[in-house]
DNA sequence: TCAAAAGTGTTCTAGATACACCCATGT
DNA sequence: ACATGGGTGTATCTAGAACACTTTTGA
């Protein structure tokens, strides 16, 4: 039996809560962000950020994971809370304030089937379509947000399938910074950090030679993690 | 005249928003927070930070800027969202999410009136008495907030009179990470950074040799801006 | 055999760190 | 005269930046 609680405040504001998510992908080569066709009006049929309202019984952390999971199915996805937007005309047909995380998933946990079904798409981070509302300003944000998270924790990885390859690697650190970086160098910090395990197998598909695939070693990281490591 | 826009969302929720601030000031030795006796019910008289609840007709930003003008009578305050604390509890009375910003003020611009007027009190970071509700939480995490943004901009300079010597400037610096810190090696970096302008006047208060007194150049630093500067 | 991407080391430079003595002044 | 805090310079170390050739292999 659910009880709504009453304020004891007094008050007569009326602000609808929202939670928005910027949720980024990437391919192995590029950076994306998942958007949907919104599904009801305003704006129905425009391209939107993935979203909800907060319900009674939830904060926005679990507003944030029930979204995540009803979009995806999955469980335990990266997320974090970067803004909280409350501009008041920002949502044309109420006073709704939006929380918003980012959130970074494995583009290959999700299948054809799961875009369809919600009307998703994958967008590069460089060819985002009209957003309705305030949208387009939440994913600036967000990647800023992103950006900067980077630089200290190693929130990469999860966007990075379970076995990747240094090329790969390279790639999305490029995407992140939008600037090209020393292959050697990056190697070289890699390995210095040591949290790189390296397998005896090969990534074939986008090479002759082919790339050695690599796991990312959870211990050693978490040793790390107390001395605010620089990752670029 | 105001109208009050009608959501055309079907929703029952029903959940308030607030903002509190966390601000900070600083001393001349140590790094404090303003905190306030409760002045309403429920947890009344307790110790709190300053907030308040956001109006229909001004965004979250809006409502800090007059919250902090209510509080101090000062405009242009440094302040920033760091995060925003939704959890159903939070607050005993109802369901408040707070939109939670930090604010740097410099001390000496604070009257014991204004203090008396607010039953205000400034409390050094490590002697933050019993909060209410989870104000302790986000008190903490402004702290790690603002020290993450004080890395890369100048934002300490907030904090400080127009006027300051280094021996505060490093007070400062070893305020906000909690260790010791190098005279000589911080005059090195202030140097090479180009952004403080030596005044011909001494502070002699605080010894019998007295200490230089400096200001900082806000145009040279523009110029740094774009560049991500490292501060400490 | 050659095109295309992977892999590999060294040098240079700038910034961070560590460190100890003299200076100015009020009491 | 001395105690107190302010001011200064150098040597070392480390991390980041710049840079070019060899290797593998499928077509």
């Amino acid at each position: 039996m659910i009880q709504r609680k009453i304020s004891r405040y007094k008050n007569d504001q009326r602000i609808q809560v929202a939670v928005d998510c910027v949720i980024f992908g990437f391919d192995g080569s590029r950076l994306n962000v998942l958007l949907i066709k919104r599904s009801f009006e305003p704006e129905k049929g425009k391209w939107s950020l993935v979203g909800g309202f907060v319900g009674n019984e939830e904060n926005a952390d679990e507003a944030a994971i029930r979204i995540l999971h009803d979009l995806t199915g999955m469980d335990h996805i990266y997320m974090e809370l970067f803004y909280t937007f409350s501009d008041v005309d920002r949502d044309t047909s109420g006073r709704v304030i939006s929380i918003a995380y980012f959130a970074l998933i494995n583009v290959s946990n999700f299948s054809e089937q799961l875009l369809r079904d919600h009307e998703a798409k994958w967008f590069p981070l460089d060819k985002i379509p009209t957003l309705i509302f305030d949208h387009r300003r939440i994913v600036l944000k967000g990647k800023e947000s992103l950006r900067r998270k980077f630089e200290h924790y190693p929130i990469g990885f999860n966007l990075l399938p379970k076995k990747f390859t240094l090329p790969q690697l390279q790639n999305l650190y490029e995407a992140i910074y939008e600037a090209p970086l020393d292959r050697r160098n990056l190697r070289k910090k890699m390995g210095s950090l040591g949290i790189l395990t390296k397998l005896n197998e090969k990534e074939k598909k986008s090479s002759r030679k082919g790339a050695f695939y690599y796991v990312f070693d959870t211990v050693k990281y978490r040793k790390l993690q107390s001395s605010r490591v620089k990752f670029i």
